[in-house]
DNA sequence: CAGCTAAAAGCAAATAATTTGCGTTAGCAA
DNA sequence: TTGCTAACGCAAATTATTTGCTTTTAGCTG
């Protein structure tokens, strides 16, 4: 497999080799070893499932967060992403996004059916994912506080959370 | 200028030249051309001068973001944070990270003088910049309005805003 | 200042990657 | 089947990269 290799050593005449085609093919059909390289990153991105069920939006979205920054925040994911913000074409970058908002929308529209109060799509964009990308890409990796921080920053007044409806259980269970 | 020629067309051996050194030189000190190029683009983000005194700190913070996200999303400014992304040292992209801010900071320390509340850096970090630069990487570039919501939005609650400002002078005057 | 040393640069040959022209093939439509 | 087109293989030409060795340079020391 390509993954586990040095990127450094990672080459089109090698690529070829392991395809059974002449590196011209490659070279005609991508144009670079880049080009390449974010294609394939961005296809290794799309998401298999969708965002577990958990029991509560919130809940999903703390859950599904985490994954999303440990998944990000990993050498492979760092390298996937730079790969793709590396090429001046932001077809890859921006199908990424969209990847990220489709899952998103499946949590927000759990949300909605239950009539739970929830931050809208853009707000989750703006103030979730935004800066757990930010840190990923210049600062240091977001940890599983940070992200909720972020989360109970965004979510509307009133909302309740996860602390207030297990402190409710314990008080109807004792 | 090598900033005015197509980036493909950018190789080691040019640079070699126009600087009349060997090819040779630049790759045992840099080893490819994405690490010269991002060495290059995080010397170019350096700021050269103080955010802009325009009266509160609010308003230094809206126009210093408008012009951040200007510079940030012209072609020239989204090429060099992607060749600063693109190496996996990260060197660069903190560096870049720390110009920012360093910037806010000024504007943090101004409205402190003042007694103007404010916001902390880490948020405007996760709640200004980070979105902008979510944006400009994987989404569609931030306008102006944009910009403003992000600040109404992260301004601590009771702080005067522009337009309040604005009307309580327009009464005074009238 | 002369001489020494280590780091950096030049030079050139060897290796590797990239580009390109041209011939071949596979799939498809008339 | 024939003709067309797009993709591929092949190989030569070009260009970039690596490397060993030599030369220069800058900073010291005696």
């Amino acid at each position: 497999m390509l993954a586990r290799m040095e990127r450094a050593d990672v080459t089109i005449p090698l690529i070829a080799q392991r395809a059974n085609v002449t590196p011209s093919t490659i070279y005609r059909r991508w144009g670079d070893l880049q080009e390449l390289l974010a294609d394939v990153a961005a296809s290794r991105l799309q998401p298999e499932t969708e965002p577990l069920k958990t029991g509560s939006a919130r809940m999903d979205l703390q859950a599904w967060a985490e994954q999303y920054a440990d998944e990000m925040s990993s050498g492979a994911g760092r390298q996937m992403i730079r790969d793709i913000l590396a090429v001046s074409d932001t077809a890859n970058a921006e199908k990424c996004s969209g990847y990220t908002q489709q899952q998103l929308r499946v949590i927000v529209a759990r949300a909605e059916e239950q009539g739970e109060a929830f931050p809208t799509l853009t707000e989750l964009m703006d103030f979730v994912i935004s800066p757990i990308m930010y840190r990923i890409l210049f600062d240091q990796v977001p940890n599983s506080d940070y992200i909720h921080g972020l989360i109970s920053r965004v979510m509307p007044k009133g909302a309740p959370s996860p602390e207030t409806a297990e402190a409710t259980v314990d008080v109807s269970g004792a």
